[in-house]
DNA sequence: CTGGGGAGGGGGCCC
DNA sequence: GGGGCCCCCTCCCCA
């Protein structure tokens, strides 16, 4: 019987212990499967406000759309008759200057007749001239052709408002309908955000700051004023970079410039390449955003931002022309220095920047939400398939190198296009030049342009003749030094890229790659 | 003549 | 800014 009583209890004993055992490994599964549903819960969450936010702001937009549309009725039917077309437009056309069938939107009074909707129209710019279909708006009237263009006129105004620029008397003070467009800036900063961390970061951002209309520091000297040349992270986030347009700003940049003061232009695109390039830049002007989170300072001068914002008939930005402080000019052309001398007419650049800017916002778009994007006629049109392979081995070095996949170095600087991260703001600005297209560097002897000025130096070596790798074993040069490391397996016989198919081994991947592809591409 | 591979040139991009 | 690697392209040679 005491047998039985012990033999119980042991029983008992094993049973508690196997018990507490199954319990602690349930709970531990539970917790684990709590921690991931907790995880994906937050984010989903967080996905959720950015809509929220992103539908308030859409919202917003449109009843400031509104507002301004009655406000510029107002204050066109008030304007005198006599309407001119602004020099300082000049600039923007001559960005323009060979880019046939781009689209420019003028604005004419309403009820000017002189021009006729989509009339091509001649831009003598004196080097040459370009046929411009340009896009009428009868503003204030019932035949605006683009809504987005109103956005694009907009935003000078509503600028020149936050920007406080005391010789440009803002029209807000006249409309009381204009107060309702001071917010925009923290509305479009958190539209264009990209990612769910970068609405949150930049509406906050955005609150602090304050503008005191002085403060026409350029980006780029922002940029340098930390140690090192990068600044300090602040926190521990992740800060989707911007795009600093004007850190090698150039000419033709005017031509994507317009409009790049209204941050709201960013939605009222849509997949039209001849708008994309003003929703992109409207994003990366956004960026001073964030960029004056290192130099607490603001940004204030791309709201007047570079020469020729579009065609102006308003008088009041032609005040804040007039008033746009020295410094400012210094930042419009700051990349010049690197320019040297380059044709800034380059219809290429043009181009390709706008259809590049097109990709790029579509593969924003495409990475965040596959499924409701889809890609139109018009968007692939010339779409280049070098920029299309560039952003998607991009994209797949983000994935495999991402900051969000945890790299031992931190890199809390992810490019706002496709998430990678990277150490340093300037490296991300480089990178982010993979997306927006632009390629600030010019060949002087040839219409190349490189988005590293190391590209441009290396390139240049085809016009000197200059190869400085030479081979020591045959007296071979080359201009490229990993040609010369690619020679030298002629001499040392090395084939280190073996087919795992066939086994035929080759110098180059390269070539195994050619090899693979023809010899076993049914595989 | 043709296709495969070698060699070299050039640009893109990251570190 | 430089180094390094990648990829693509073109030209040439050869079976």
């Amino acid at each position: 019987m005491a047998n039985c009583m012990v033999f119980h209890t042991q029983i008992a004993s094993i049973m508690e212990v196997l018990a507490n055992s199954a319990v602690a490994e349930i709970c531990k599964l539970v917790d684990d499967d709590y921690a991931v549903f907790r995880l994906e819960i937050t984010q989903s969450q967080k996905e959720n406000r950015t809509l929220r936010r992103k539908l308030q702001l859409q919202e917003l937009k449109v009843a400031r759309e509104r507002a301004e549309r009655t406000m510029r009725e107002r204050v066109l039917s008030s304007r005198p008759s006599s309407v001119k077309i602004l020099d300082r437009y000049r600039g923007t056309a001559r960005g323009e200057g060979h880019l046939t069938g781009g689209h420019r939107s003028f604005v004419k009074p309403a009820g000017h007749s002189t021009w006729r909707d989509d009339q091509p129209i001649t831009v003598d710019e004196g080097s040459g001239t370009s046929t411009q279909h340009v896009i009428m708006i009868e503003a204030g009237g019932p035949k605006v052709k683009r809504e987005r263009t109103e956005g694009e006129e907009d935003p000078r105004h509503s600028r020149d408002i936050q920007t406080g620029v005391p010789e440009a008397p803002p029209l807000s003070t006249e409309d009381p309908n204009t107060a309702k467009t001071q917010p925009r800036t923290q509305c479009s900063i958190t539209e264009v955000s990209g990612t769910p961390n970068a609405v949150l970061k930049s509406e906050t951002d955005t609150n602090t700051l304050t503008h005191t209309g002085s403060d026409h520091k350029s980006d780029t000297e922002r940029l340098v004023v930390g140690p090192l040349g990068c600044p300090p992270a602040p926190g521990s986030e992740y800060l989707p970079v911007f795009h600093q347009r004007t850190v090698h700003s150039h000419g033709d940049s005017d031509a994507l410039d317009t409009g790049v003061d209204d941050p709201s232009c960013s939605y009222a695109t849509e997949m039209d390449p001849g708008n994309m390039p003003l929703g992109l830049e409207t994003q990366t002007d956004l960026a001073r955003g964030d960029w004056n989170r290192y130099s607490s300072s603001v940004y204030s001068e791309g709201c007047l931002d570079k020469k020729g914002e579009g065609l102006v008939t308003d008088e009041v930005t032609v005040k804040v022309e007039g008033d746009i402080p020295q410094t400012w000019n210094a930042d419009s052309h700051l990349g010049d220095g690197h320019s040297q001398g380059r044709d800034f007419l380059d219809y290429r650049e043009s181009l390709e920047a706008t259809h590049v800017a097109t990709n790029s916002l579509l593969h924003m778009f495409r990475d965040r939400d596959p499924v409701s994007i889809s890609m139109g006629p018009s968007d692939s049109i010339g779409l280049s398939d070098q920029v299309l392979n560039s952003n998607d081995r991009a994209r797949a070095q983000a994935q495999r190198g991402g900051a969000t996949s945890g790299n031992v170095k931190e890199k809390r600087f992810l490019c706002m296009f496709c998430n990678k991260g990277f150490s340093c703001p300037q490296t991300v600005e480089v990178h982010q030049r993979i997306h927006t297209g632009e390629k600030p560097y010019s060949c002087t002897q040839c219409h190349m342009r490189f988005a590293q000025s190391g590209s441009l130096k290396r390139h240049q070596r085809v016009h000197t003749g200059e190869k400085p790798y030479s081979c020591p074993q045959c007296e071979k040069r080359f201009s490229h030094q990993h040609h010369l490391k690619t020679h030298l397996k002629v001499h040392t016989g090395e084939r280190p890229f073996a087919c795992t198919l066939c086994g035929k081994r080759f110098s180059e991947r390269s070539y195994l790659k050619i090899h693979q592809q023809k010899k076993h591409s049914t595989l």
